[in-house]
DNA sequence: AAGACGTCGCATATGC
DNA sequence: GCACATGCGA
DNA sequence: GTCTT
């Protein structure tokens, strides 16, 4: 049901959906009724109360078959599947008569959507934890060839230990690339140079997004038949690197969690800092950290490793 | 009853 | 050509 | 769709 409500643009109700699923899957004990479950459960309310009832009593969701038989929706379904095609893409496509993922190839894509289509089975593949390593090593060595004091963490699940990932989340981060610069806007062409560079060794296949902080591609590896991967690499400043690397490695749970104890703690916790608030909501400067720890340590929990 | 629900970089569209 | 809006991904 | 104000 998430999932459709997102692309049929509601993206607030998947969250709600999302929420709810994630309340349940928590809940340690079985959950009796619809009722009980909008009882104990947060983010649970009437309607999707009604909807657990609904399954324990017949196995199943009237409401959901109804939308899975329904053309349209299976159709919207699997254009979005496609990365670079969203809600308002697909509609507009579906009211055109286009059915398939062959009948998509024949319409007017941008750039990210065509790379969406070329590749569309190879992106819903798995990555291995072997070819990630491999991925690393490549990506590692031709980094720091360019310059040495560049820090390279891949995050991600591949960093909580999964034994396979669904693209590659590459995070940097320079001694000389600090705030300053950034509000500068110095030109700091890291990403430039690197990006150059892994397109030479033929690692980057294609790009769909190469910006000055961010650059979102594609990558193979130099083998017989290699899966073409999502790969995005993201540069930030030195004073945020902590809290970045923190927020990419998730999960996306762990950062919900840790975001809630910052905030009961009276402090603000995203990718780019850890701040203090005060009681008036008033919110301070950025606290530096230098380790993953000491943001724990900030908020007075012990700390725990990726992959934990 | 009504608004918030994460936020931002990049590509591309839109209007001047 | 520039300034701002929209779609999208994360 | 749910929660808060």
């Amino acid at each position: 049901m998430g999932t459709i409500q997102k692309n049929l643009g509601l993206k607030h109700k998947y969250m709600a959906y999302t929420t709810a699923a994630g309340a349940l899957a928590a809940y340690p004990k079985r959950i009796p009724s619809g009722a009980v479950a909008q009882k104990e459960l947060d983010g649970v309310g009437q309607k999707i109360g009604l909807k657990i009832q609904e399954i324990l009593d017949t196995g199943k969701l009237k409401k959901l078959d109804q939308y899975n038989s329904d053309p349209k929706i299976v159709t919207l379904n699997l254009l979005c599947r496609v990365t670079g095609v969203g809600p308002a893409a697909a509609r507009k496509w579906i009211d055109s008569g286009v059915k398939t993922i062959e009948d998509l190839k024949k319409e007017k894509l941008n750039h990210h959507q065509e790379i969406g289509v070329k590749y569309f089975e190879d992106f819903e593949k798995r990555i291995p934890r072997s070819e990630m390593q491999e991925i690393k090593n490549i990506v590692k060595t031709s980094i720091s060839q360019l310059d040495q004091l560049i820090t390279v963490k891949i995050c991600g699940s591949y960093r909580r230990g999964s034994e396979s990932s669904g693209d590659v989340d590459v995070l940097i981060t320079h001694p000389k690339f600090t705030n300053e610069k950034k509000e500068q806007k110095d030109t700091f062409d890291l990403i430039k140079r690197i990006v150059d560079r892994l397109e030479k060794i033929k690692f980057l296949t294609d790009h769909l997004a190469n910006g000055t902080q961010q650059y979102m591609g594609v990558c193979k590896i130099p083998k017989e038949g290699a899966i073409a991967r999502r790969i995005d690499i993201k540069l930030f400043p030195k004073e945020s690197f902590y809290t970045a690397l923190l927020h990419f490695t998730g999960s996306g749970e762990h950062n919900r969690q840790l975001s809630c104890i910052a905030i009961n703690k009276g402090f603000k916790l995203s990718e780019f800092s850890i701040t203090p608030v005060g009681s008036t909501g008033v919110e301070g400067a950025p606290i530096p950290v230098q380790s993953e720890k000491e943001i724990y340590d900030i908020l007075g929990i012990p700390f725990r490793k990726p992959s934990e």
